[in-house]
DNA sequence: TTGCTTCTACGACGTTTGTCGTATATATTT
DNA sequence: AAATATATACGACAAACGTCGTAGAAGCAA
């Protein structure tokens, strides 16, 4: 079998990964509706990238009638540990210690989210042990 | 006064950037053979690089007879809580505890390293209370 | 002094990224 | 049917990235 490229998707390409994930399979014009919102960005601009993004494999498309429908192929959760991965070893020499100290002192995290922190550990503890 | 400019360093500045924090100043020489144990790079492309990373600001030079001094200007943490912003708001809608989530769940920390997040969340707390 | 080594400077080049314009086919509207 | 709107495909292009070769100055070695 094919070994599984480890396409990492740029910048622009996250934009639209993020999209297709919040609205699910779209057409180019959807994505580009959406895309408009957080940028100006011109529709063949945003056909091409999901045609590219397709080639690559990070999305999958069927037809409907004429029109495309765009997929994300790889799971949110897939792709955010692969960024994190690369983020980890480039810049915190591989410590996720002081990546996440890093991430918590400088964002506001509600209580909340805290206590939902501290299960986790607690968690990771007892597997620990 | 000039507006600062947001210079997010590149894949290989980063690297250039961590050998100079660990390195303190140092020749393109000392860089560039430390940079050859990651990976092969040639003596006049790792110059390149400083070079146009002192046109950025990313560091500074000094001279020590003809060869240049090499100095990193931006601090390590000033540039892991850019890159870390830039993937949170990219990646994780800006959501810092899921980041975190993600990364303790995928990746070994010691029991050690664990404590200490407790103890930062522990302080977090009370800083909200 | 003549050559070898080691610098910096600078230009060139292949790729990737992000952006569109234009061509062309297919619907939709009037 | 003719005009308008909407899709895809494809080529072009500028800017950024990463890479290196070559030139020329400066220092060291024979």
């Amino acid at each position: 079998m094919m070994a599984e490229k480890k396409n990492k998707p740029t910048e622009a390409e996250l934009d639209i990964l993020t999209i297709l994930w919040e609205q699910g399979p779209s057409s180019v014009r959807i994505v580009n509706v959406k895309l408009n919102k957080m940028r100006s960005v011109g529709y063949t601009t945003t056909l091409k990238q999901l045609q590219i993004m397709h080639e690559k494999g990070l999305v999958s498309r069927v037809n409907d009638g004429r029109t495309h429908i765009y997929t994300a192929e790889r799971g949110k959760e897939e792709t955010q540990k692969q960024l994190l991965d690369r983020l980890l070893e480039a810049a915190f020499g591989g410590s996720a210690s002081k990546l996440v100290m890093q991430v918590l002192g400088n964002h506001k995290s509600s209580r909340r989210e805290l206590e939902e922190i501290k299960k986790l550990i607690q968690k990771l503890e007892e597997d620990h042990s």
